[in-house]
DNA sequence: GTCTTGACCGCTC
DNA sequence: AGAGCGGCCAAGA
């Protein structure tokens, strides 16, 4: 099994969680990792990456950076099976609630406003940065739901 | 080919 | 309570 192949199914795996990410809810980088790792080894998932999540703890806790690089490689190609239009990106932040200033500054506040268009409020701080409440719009499932129905 | 960086998280000082 | 550091995986130069 070559590394692209692990590679695609995590992509695969983290685009699927945020699929599932409800309109209005947010949930964090880890957390989509936590969805991958947590989930019982699937058919699609090569034993290689079962087997990273069950050598260390139950979740690895460094996945979460390969997510954002995952949605950073997201291409914005309507035409490709998972594309910025299907993905809802903008519903996923960082641990600490607030969206990372990456490189682009732009990108995070049109995140923000992205969020703010579903209903998410989206409270700005001291220092600038964008702050969301998980007590309110965040979205903790242990597992992803079954959406698809075709064991 | 190798080396550096990155849309992060958790633990430690 | 706040700030700093290491660690993992993959893409880009």
């Amino acid at each position: 099994m070559a590394r692209s192949d692990e590679a695609a199914a995590f992509f695969h795996g983290v685009y699927t969680a945020i699929q599932q990410i409800p309109h209005g809810k947010v949930t964090t980088y880890g957390h989509i990792a936590a969805l991958i790792g947590t989930r019982n080894p699937p058919p699609p998932l090569s034993p290689l990456l079962s087997h990273l999540t069950s050598c260390r703890s139950p979740v690895p806790a460094q996945r979460p950076r390969q997510v954002g690089v995952c949605l950073k490689h997201l291409p914005a190609d309507p035409s490709a099976p998972f594309n910025s239009q299907n993905v809802p990106w903008q519903r996923v932040i960082n641990a600490k609630g607030e969206i990372s200033p990456r490189s682009q500054p732009e990108g995070s506040t049109n995140q923000a406003d992205a969020l703010r268009a579903e209903g998410v409020e989206v409270v700005r701080g001291a220092m600038g940065e964008y702050h969301v409440d998980f007590a309110e719009y965040g979205w903790f499932p242990e597992e992803l739901p079954e959406t698809d129905a075709s064991p």
